[in-house]
Parts: C-alpha cells; structure tokens; sequence
DNA sequence: CAAAGTATGTACGCTACCGAACATAAAACC
DNA sequence: GGTTTTATGTTCGGTAGCGTACATACTTTG
C-alpha cells in the first residue's frame, strides 16, 4: 500500500533487456495495482495487455467444467503474464488470478508484440529471446507442477506451495486463507487445515484467518519434494545466462522521470 | 515395417509451411526410423536435431529421482520434439522417448534455429509463427495434463491416453503394453490391468500381450474426461489457422526426389 | 452489543489407489 | 521341447484424500 519506490526493473524479464529496448519500452510500461482476487484474464478471452509483474504474484489457475480447478503456474516477478499475444494462437484455456496483492506494470499488446517481432532474428538478447527462455521456463514449471500432482501428498505440495510463494515475496508472511491455497493445490480445504496444522504444531509457520507467517525456511525446505528445487533452479538458470542491467536501475531511474 | 510412402507433408507441422521455406528444407529433413522404446533425448542432454514425427509417437516423461514417472505430452504427426533448440534456454529437464514405432524426419539443430530466426519478423506464416503456435498447444496440453492428474481417475486417464494414441496412429491398435502404460500414467501396473479389464469386459477394447485394439472408439469418448476433448480441439484449432498445403505433396511428392 | 459472515477445527464413513506378494499363461530362448 | 522370461491376473491389508456434516472462534456489520 505504501507508494515506496516502483520501477520496470524490479520485474526480472524487464531488467534482462539491453538498454536500448528497455527504453523504447519505457514510456509505454503503465504501472498499475494489483488487487487480491483480480483477474486479469478468463478463459478464452481475449487479452488487451502483457502484465509484468513486480510486488505482485498472479496464478495460472485451470478452473474444469464441475468446479474443481488446479494452479498450473505462479508467476511473480520473474515472469510475465500473456505469452498466448507472442505465441499468436490467440486465448489459452485458463485464467489468471492475483494471489497476493502488490503492483505490476503493464504494456498494451500491440506494442509487446511489436518489439516482439522486432527483435526476432537477433539470438538470445532482446525481448524475443528473453519472453522466449521465459515460457521455456514455465514450461519446466507446468511440467513439474504435473508430476507433483501425481505422486506427492498434499503435505508435501503445501511446503512447495509456501515456498514458491516466499520467493516471490518480499516478506515472511503470505496473506491467503487456506480455502484459496485448497483451490489452487486442487485439494480439500480440509485437507489444508490439516497439513498447515501440522506444521505449525512442529513450529515451522504459524498462521490465523488469512495470514500465514514463515518461522522455519529451512524446516520447510527439508520437507518439500524434489519439485521445488528443479522449478527454482531452472527458472534461475534460465534467467541468469543473461548479464542483468542492474546498473541503469539507480542510475537514471527511469520509469520515475516518465511517469509524471 | 512396410516401406510404403513417406512425405515430410505427413507432419503437420511442416505442412503448415509457406512453399519456400518448405523447399529450402526439404534437402536437409532426413527420414529416420523410430523403433519403441528408442531415446531421443534424456533429461539434460544437449539436443543435435529436431524430430517430426510422421507415423511414430513420441512421449515426453518426467522422471523423478526415486524413479516414478509421468508422461507430460504426446507428440505425434501433429507436432515436433525439440522446442528448447528455439527457446533458447538449452536443455529441458524431462525425456523423450518413443512409445509407437514409426518413422519422422529430424533436421539438424543449426538448420532448425537458422530458419527460425530467419522468419523471426514475419506474424503467423512461417516456421517461427507455426513452431510457436504449436509450443502453445503444447502448454496447454501439458496443462490439462496436470489437472487430469490431480483430479481423475485411472479409469478415465486410461481412456483419454487411448484416445490420445488413436489420433495419432492410422490403424485402431496400439503395441505396447500395461506396464509402460502405468509409467506413463503414473499408476501402478495392477490399476491399469484393472482399468483395462474393465474396459475389455465391457466390449470397447480387446487385448493381449503388448497389442490393444479399439474396437469401440464412442465408447471410450463416452467414459473418458474433459480433457481429452481440450487437448484434441486446442491442438487442431491452433493448427487449422493456417492454410494448409496439402496440394504440394501429390504434386511434387518432393522427398521421394530428394531421399534416392 | 447482537447478528451475520467468514476462517478454521474436527470427526466419520467411504473409495481409489498403493505396496507387496503371488498365480497364471503366453512368448522367447536354448 | 523344456526352461526362462515376460505380460497379465488376483488378492489383501493399509492409507491418503474425499464428501459431508457440524463445531468453534474471530471479524465485520448493523
């Protein structure tokens, strides 16, 4: 809530463009709240904006005909949301939900798609490349999310869950009621009440109506299956192979100057 | 086995392709035979070609260190294996491995990566527009899949990977036996063996030793889940955007020229 | 301060699936 | 032709998660 400090640069996809493109973008880049809950898209529908997110996190979330949905990817900071503008088949099958309220900036979508196309030819540099190593890496995330599903306990999948989520956060403390983590993990909210109790019983959280706070990281860490690390890791991985443009952040700070 | 017809325009990938750049192809798409069983990339290898696959079908698995597995795509004619040689980010963290004997055309992965970036600026038409849209049915593929794994039964996920399979082959019999199905599912040998006695019993499919024939394909769509629908029609829809040259193959019938 | 709403706790029977062990029969091998 | 290997059938106890129902307690609202 508090107007601190926002710029383009603290989404990581931002930060990895080369100074020229950065600054073409610059001027278009609108900075925009985050709400709990808001959707940024339904399934099937048709997308105005690519969504970069920088306090936020949104979820893709995959709602079936019976009600029953599964998250299939979390995107924060290190990601964007609206690959379906650059990959040009038009709407996906899914929605997308902010899951933890904050601030992202936004670009209309035929300016991305524009720079897109423009920096095409050119290898692994400019935004083209680096949407592209993006979507290899939520790629690899959906794919884990799919095996967790199968072979973990939901025990297992809420440590994950907490996790993923920690690392998009600045804080300790997540703000969900476990009704909302249930529908994500695709499970009961009973059976998140249960495995949240656990871990606080055991000193690694604790939690009351909405408010979940991380005492133990490494207990957690101890706990969680496999998935967590091959999603974390590779999304680093993927990010890192590019030198990040740290340096013009402090020194021109741009967006300031165009945003009054 | 038979070495009867093949044509590069059977992938409908390739098919998709405007008239020159599919020419300017042809002479490197190098038919290769694809026996059950065979690997073509493991979880970290560096990929040195790009499959088509013909008439073979190819699965993605992960594979998890206390060796579970779960498959999280079916690549068949419609598609391709090697999407990480163009998203840039080097290897992907699962296997591909072929579950349906057949034939593809592989090209070599600096080809691939030249003609993608060549067609980089140009929306929708060429190799980059078609390789993108087809990674976009391949997230939602992946997608359905790990909702299908968290939320239906064996029974049910039995009848989509047939169904799956069948679009993918000419004939109604699958080769390959439960055990490689339950890896793939993620199941137990003993729940598929159950799954198909059921469906055996009840007329829709017959079996032995290896070989599955589908002698009731309604009623498989009668039994199985929503996703197999999502799946079959996100795929189509994202290919049929483009016309396709299907004239091109019977009047050119160009890899017969160019194999001999 | 009372009432309504919301988030979490608890209990119970039920089912699908697991893990393991073992049986049978068709194919492959020598 | 007999032995080994491989694919499938069957059983059984154990359990994680489901669906349902209801209890409790904190929060918001009037």
């Amino acid at each position: 809530m508090t107007a601190d400090y926002h710029n383009p640069s603290q989404n990581s996809l931002l930060n990895a463009l080369p100074v020229d493109e950065y600054q073409r973008l610059l001027p278009h880049l609108e900075l925009v709240q985050m709400p709990l809950g808001k959707v940024l898209y339904e399934s099937g529908d048709e997308l105005h904006h690519a969504y970069f997110p920088t306090t936020c996190i949104v979820s893709k979330l995959y709602v079936m005909e019976n009600g029953a949905s599964a998250e299939i990817a979390v995107v924060g900071n290190d990601g964007m949301i609206g690959i379906a503008l650059f990959m040009g088949g038009g709407s996906m099958p899914n929605r997308a939900v902010v899951r933890s309220a904050g601030y992202a900036y936004r670009l209309r979508a035929p300016l991305l798609i524009q720079e897109f196309d423009r920096s095409g030819g050119r290898r692994s540099g400019g935004l083209h490349g680096v949407l592209l190593r993006y979507t290899q890496a939520l790629i690899t995330q959906m794919a884990q999310m799919a095996v967790c599903n199968r072979h973990h306990s939901v025990n297992q999948q809420l440590c994950r869950w907490l996790l993923l989520t920690l690392d998009r956060l600045p804080s300790n403390e997540v703000s969900i009621t476990q009704e909302l983590i249930a529908s994500m993990l695709g499970v009961r909210r009973e059976g998140v009440t249960e495995a949240a109790g656990k871990l606080q019983k055991d000193g690694l959280i604790v939690y009351s109506r909405g408010h979940i706070r991380v005492l133990d990281r490494p207990g957690l860490e101890a706990r969680v299956c496999e998935c967590y690390q091959v999603v974390h890791s590779e999304s680093s991985r993927l990010l890192s192979s590019v030198p990040p443009a740290s340096a013009r952040r402090t020194a021109m700070t741009p967006h300031l100057r165009a945003v009054r």
